[in-house]
DNA sequence: ATAATATCCTACCAAATAAGTAGGAAATTC
DNA sequence: GAATTTCCTACTTATTTGGTAGGATATTAT
């Protein structure tokens, strides 16, 4: 599961996608509008920020931007970022690797079993991008199962 | 990522998928050939003795078996038991659902998403068992990437 | 200059979860 | 009834998660 970190992560990003454009958008801004505490905010941010998918402003009429286009900022990205590997077993991390205390990789089913779902998790996260956030959300109310 | 925990149920799991058919199994001898702390294979065991996935018996002769054949087993199965959710978000969990605090689900972008990827995740995981895993381990080795 | 506005930095804290241990009770077999 | 083996309850310790506090630093406006 994702962190509860990573979905604001996400939520303010979504919010710095739909204001694309328009300039800096403050901290305290996105932490009211998408009920996100504050401070906790402003490390999430920050850190996206050193890992260079936003930019940053200080003093009056600073915020922040997105780095680039939402389309450009892809969900493996983020959830990299922010949460860790996307992989189910650290042996079959791309990002990630690290070897499995006692198990014999070169000969281990599981591994080959979790390199296939890592790579249909992939082949999804790679491709959705911010714009499909927004786009989603825009195109109204949808159940969903 | 899956827990160490949810590592070593695999891999007792597969050890008894190998002995299929030929009488318990002790937990040391798992605990042993498989490289998995004593005691807490114990509890791991008996977790999924309870849950219906094992079968035990006591005194001498004793030990752990298979309750149904290894391609009975979906890994799905044993990951919801011992890891918990599959999904990425509490919100899309078939079987662990809960609500998101403040995001409204029936408009929530990420969540969409994060189906399709529960989707795609499962359809494997729901699919391969025990016995794939097995019969992974036995085609040899083989590199992957 | 200097006050106001914002982000940035360092450090800390509490609660929850993960990982494992200890010790004996209960059942089964010989 | 002794040996064997799982079962149960509880505890411990380490790590991760989800924050908070307080001030330093950069930018802008007056
Ligand atoms: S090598 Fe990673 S689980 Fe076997
Ligand atoms: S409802 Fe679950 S992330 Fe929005």
């Amino acid at each position: 599961m994702l962190s509860k970190k990573t979905q604001y992560a996400f939520r303010a990003l979504t919010h710095l996608a739909e204001n694309y454009g328009e300039g800096p958008v403050l901290i305290s801004d996105i932490s009211e509008r998408r009920k996100i505490p504050l401070k906790f905010l402003e490390n999430i941010l920050n850190e996206m920020k050193k890992a260079g998918i936003l930019e940053s402003k200080k003093g009056k009429g600073g915020g922040y931007i997105l780095k680039m286009a939402p389309n450009k900022i892809k969900l493996s990205t983020v959830i990299r970022l922010v949460n860790g590997p996307i992989a189910l077993l650290p042996c079959v991390s791309l990002n990630f690797y690290r070897k499995c205390d006692d198990c014999d990789e070169t000969n281990c089913g599981l591994r080959r079993v979790m390199a296939i779902t890592r790579d249909a998790t992939l082949k999804i996260l790679e491709k959705k991008t911010l714009a499909d956030i927004v786009f989603e959300e825009q195109a109204g109310p949808k159940t969903l199962r």
